[in-house]
RNA sequence: GGAGGGGUUCCCGAGUGGUCAAAGGGAUCAGACUGUAAAUCUGACGGCUCAGCCUUCGGAGGUUCGAAUCCUCCCCCCUCCA
């Protein structure tokens, strides 16, 4: 159902992958990478520390997250983190890195993940990368064209440019600047306007000028790309409803609370927009009723997985495991194909 | 029992004779995605043999060239009085 035909070579990088990686792709020495992907709450984590424990007597697996919410520390409950047992017993890399205060990125995660592979690989151990940040995957794959980074004081001045010049005003100044990236980006987005705003001042050119040059390459080590999912959608809704109500019983409201109470958050930073933390933050506000809350949060839970999906099925090469087919056997037999170096 | 108010497409909710398959919002589905990505945005959204046709606005009749909109009766819900 989902593969999509791949025609010669892995052209889902499309257009942004850099071009000049530096280096042929030669065959590397050492373990593949293995991904283990799919949408919130469908069982990746579980299926990845099955990995380890399966394959302990074969190979050393590392996890590492690809997850934009669990490298927030505090923010636990509400992002399904692993309980802090089972995170010692099974460490995670990129878990608990960054305070909720600061502002994470794919940038930031692609050089971290890299030094954690590279660290792993070269223990001659097995990295497990397990998550469902796509952009980050896709970032690590297809590797990011040098940019400027986020520049949060240059962010606050277009943010006010923003509430005198209106959407279409800041559409209109980013095609005097940069009109191919004005005609490829809506301009009901102010998103990425803004963004495509910022590397133009920082950097005096327009950022599709530098997506031209190219630059940072594809991940070289040979990869095997795992999709966890179950085969209907509706199955993952009753998860997402049920996984949310088991949250709200384990005080997620409360870890809320606390993290208002710190005083130095705000529902327009990264962490806070985190799915569940968003609706859970206006309740306590007083927007709305807990009720309310609640079909808010899960609704934006159903649309994140929703999300997620359209990037999955985009992926090409990848080997989906559903619930009705032994996930872990096959999941094991792939892995083993693939560390016998059939995979590559 | 009496007096009011109300029943609209999955939900909320506009619409008071034609320009109404019916505003708007939500949900859902599909898609986009280069340092905010659990973000941000776009599209579709009654059915079909789809430039047209068919079926919808609590139910049944009626008025009219023409009704979700007017009239009659019935059913159900809410508020107040008894």
């Amino acid at each position: 159902m989902p593969a999509r035909a791949s025609a010669a070579g892995s052209p889902d990088c499309g257009a942004y992958m850099g071009r000049d990686s530096g280096s042929p792709s030669l065959r590397v020495k050492g373990p593949p990478v293995v991904l283990v992907m799919g949408p919130t709450a469908s069982g990746k984590t579980d299926l990845a520390l099955a990995l380890v424990d399966a394959l302990a007597g074969e190979i050393c697996c590392e996890i590492v997250s690809v997850d934009s919410a669990l490298v927030y520390r505090g923010l636990d409950i509400g992002t399904a983190k692993p309980a802090p047992a089972v995170l010692a017993r099974y460490p995670h890399r990129l878990v608990d890195i960054c305070d909720p205060a600061e502002a994470y990125s794919a940038a930031r995660f692609r050089a971290d993940a890299l030094a954690a592979i590279d660290e792993i690989r070269a223990a001659g151990r097995l990295p497990l990368l397990v998550g469902g940040t796509m952009l980050y995957f896709r970032a690590l794959l297809c590797g990011l064209t040098p940019l400027p980074s986020a520049d949060a004081g240059l962010r606050a001045r277009l943010e006010e440019r923003a509430a005198t010049l209106g959407p279409a005003g800041m559409h209109g100044w980013l095609a005097e600047v940069d009109p191919e990236l004005a005609a490829r980006i809506h301009p009901n987005d102010p998103q990425r306007v803004q963004r495509a705003l910022e590397v133009f001042h920082l950097s005096g050119r327009p950022m599709s000028e530098l997506w031209r040059a190219g630059g940072a390459g594809p991940l070289e080590p040979p990869t095997l790309k795992l999709v966890r999912s179950p085969r209907d959608r509706a199955v993952l809704h009753r998860r997402i409803a049920a996984r949310f109500e088991a949250m709200l019983a384990a005080g997620f409201a409360d870890e809320v609370r606390g993290l208002m109470a710190r005083g130095d958050l705000s529902p327009e930073q990264p962490a806070m927009r985190c799915v569940g933390y968003r609706q859970l933050w206006e309740h306590l506000r007083g927007d709305f009723d807990a009720e309310a809350m609640r079909r808010r949060a899960l609704a934006a839970t159903r649309q994140l997985a929703k999300r997620q999906y359209t990037w999955l099925r985009a992926e090409v090469d990848c080997h989906w495991l559903w619930d009705d087919e032994e996930p872990l056997g096959r999941a094991l037999a792939l892995v083993r194909r693939s560390l016998a170096g059939l995979g590559g």
